[in-house]
DNA sequence: CGAGGCTGTGCATTCGAATGCGACACGTCG
DNA sequence: CGACGTGTCGCATTCGAATGCACAGCCTCG
């Protein structure tokens, strides 16, 4: 290949000259497919090979008003929690022919300086796994940004949402413990602001509440095994013990089931049941084999990116918010009634 | 705030217009603190506020040559084994004024069209965790991106990279094995085209070679628990059980030591030594207590972005080579000699 | 009071590709 | 043989911001 012979990037100009056409011909050449006889054709795109021709996605974002870029927004808690996410997420959007802009946050409600990166760009497309206000919100949707949130609760006209049902997920845990005969129950909670860590508590608390529970207390931390590991180990220190525990995510769970079989020596489940969020993939291994609530993130990003896709051609149709029920993985680290089944995967 | 009065998104000439100003006045405002009155600037802010302005990226980009984007390459095996390394190069990224373009390929050596979305943005920069032929790296360089390989052994001019040092601590893990008296190895590598996973076995093979020890086996596995997991089983069904394993990565590692404790009913260490690489979260935790090399993921990201931007402001500096020394996690997967330090974190 | 310097602003062009419209060639038919 | 249609292609403009250059206003100083 004779590879790029100018010391520049080679523009349709330079195509052009190459194949002795207009640089309006060599434009058409990579748009449609008419209007350009095939010999012309087979000219142009020989000499755009040769002199390694790719058009500017910049240049052609500017005048066709789409940039073909799509937005993620991401907190550090849904990078670490959902480990494949983000893969799935580009997969499915660059077999769509459209390409990621990462923003990274912090946490829920990042500051606007956070994004401003995704505003200079004219992003045809938002999936933003972080809650946003309505103000930052509009900021996108006014330039006609198309906007889908992941597992987040955001209820707006026009605005996709596809979630895990945190709350029903979160009661059928509960039902589980109490039928296992749990009464003394502790709530393992993410960061105080952390939409989903709210959903899920509140879930299992309004189920425990329809039992005759109350003052189950809540204790927060940042999401890991080590928060949930330190919380618990501190917790137990001035307070009696529970007999479950129920916990934001998975994390947070491997960590109670080492405080307890490592620091505490107690037996999970048969002295503690201890349940989860998500079922990451250590929670199905022999060590744990937690007892959690699946979450399929590689199925609900496909899911995702097609909504996004959607509305980005049809921009004006009726919101769409999905709730995608969590499937209970029983595995053995909440305690069973007599008699009751007793299935591990 | 009055929010955009208009029914698409506002250009320096709309500001312009309400600001009294022209639209080259505008431009200075956002661009350079000087050639502006503090009266005009105040204005032209207040109205850019007013309308919501914020400056195109793409047009930008498009006369200025440079588009403040750097783009990552990150395979499947990279965001699943070193979750928080997108998210720190995303991090240190945004903090130098760059927005980070993710392109997930499937493996190393990934196929041109997968590229295609780094072609057409005129990236500034790319960070790539995935290997390239020197036609697909010529075609970045050709267009002035600065091309850094993040753990990717590849030897140009001008082109900067930082790697673990795979091979020195693979072997220190031979020497560690070897010590604690394993004669009968087995390797357990990942996929047959993974650069690192080669760097690892071979150097490993070369140490046990210097001992005298030839002839060790090599699987390979999908660099997954599951596929080392399997593996393993399947391996020592067939053929006598090693004293000591050497895996490619944790991941592997984790899945061999469940094998042997849950499917093998073997003990580790004290009938089989296995050692992994990476240090993941989990290597550390009770139930596993792995012996591995650490690599600091945040720390290389950091540094990384640091020559990458350094060389974005010298294109023509001589290449950077830097190689990482990893730190020996010394735990309880792998048997000690009598008499050896038994250091545990 | 006028010449020269400095600061602040506007004008006009530029980046690279897309596209409406007009021009041209060729073929067909009356 | 001329009118008309069809299929290709070129011309010129457009997107939004950056920037060299020109110029206007003001201050300073001779």
């Amino acid at each position: 290949m004779p590879a790029a012979l100018l010391g520049r990037r080679a523009t349709s100009y330079d195509v052009a000259i190459a194949a002795g056409v207009a640089q309006s011909t060599v434009s058409r050449c990579f748009r449609d497919d008419s209007n350009i006889s095939p010999a012309t054709r087979a000219r142009v795109l020989e000499a755009a090979v040769g002199l390694g021709y790719v058009p500017n996605a910049m240049a052609r974002s500017l005048i066709t008003q789409r940039s073909n870029m799509v937005g993620v927004i991401a907190t550090k808690y849904t990078m670490r929690g959902n480990p494949d996410l983000i893969y799935a997420l580009g997969k499915s959007l660059s077999e769509a022919g459209k390409s990621l802009l990462l923003v990274t946050v912090e946490s829920d409600f990042p500051p606007a300086a956070a994004l401003r990166g995704a505003l200079e760009y004219p992003l045809d497309g938002l999936i933003s796994c972080a809650m946003l206000d309505e103000a930052e919100i509009s900021r996108f949707t006014q330039r006609g940004v198309s906007l889908l949130f992941y597992n987040r609760p955001i209820v707006l006209p026009r605005i996709d949402s596809i979630c895990i049902d945190n709350a029903t997920g979160a009661a059928a845990l509960a039902d589980l413990l109490f039928a296992g005969g749990s009464r003394r129950f502790l709530c393992l909670a993410g960061p105080v602001d952390a939409a989903v860590s709210q959903e899920r508590v509140s879930g299992f608390l309004a189920r425990l509440g329809e039992f005759g529970i109350s003052q189950t207390p809540v204790l927060h931390t940042d999401y890991s095994y080590a928060g949930g590991r330190a919380a618990f180990l501190a917790h137990t220190q001035t307070r009696s013990f529970p007999d479950a525990v129920f916990c934001a995510n998975d994390q947070i769970a491997l960590g109670v089931i080492d405080a307890c079989r490592h620091d505490l020596r107690l037996r999970v489940p048969e002295q503690l049941s201890v349940v989860g969020f998500d079922d990451v993939p250590e929670a199905g291994r022999p060590p744990y084999l937690l007892t959690t609530m699946r979450q399929d993130s590689v199925a609900m990003a496909q899911t995702a990116v097609g909504l996004l896709l959607r509305r980005m051609r049809e921009p004006a149709v009726a919101a769409r918010r999905l709730l995608i029920p969590a499937t209970l993985m029983q595995r053995r680290s909440a305690r069973l009634e007599e008699g009751q089944e007793d299935k591990t995967d």
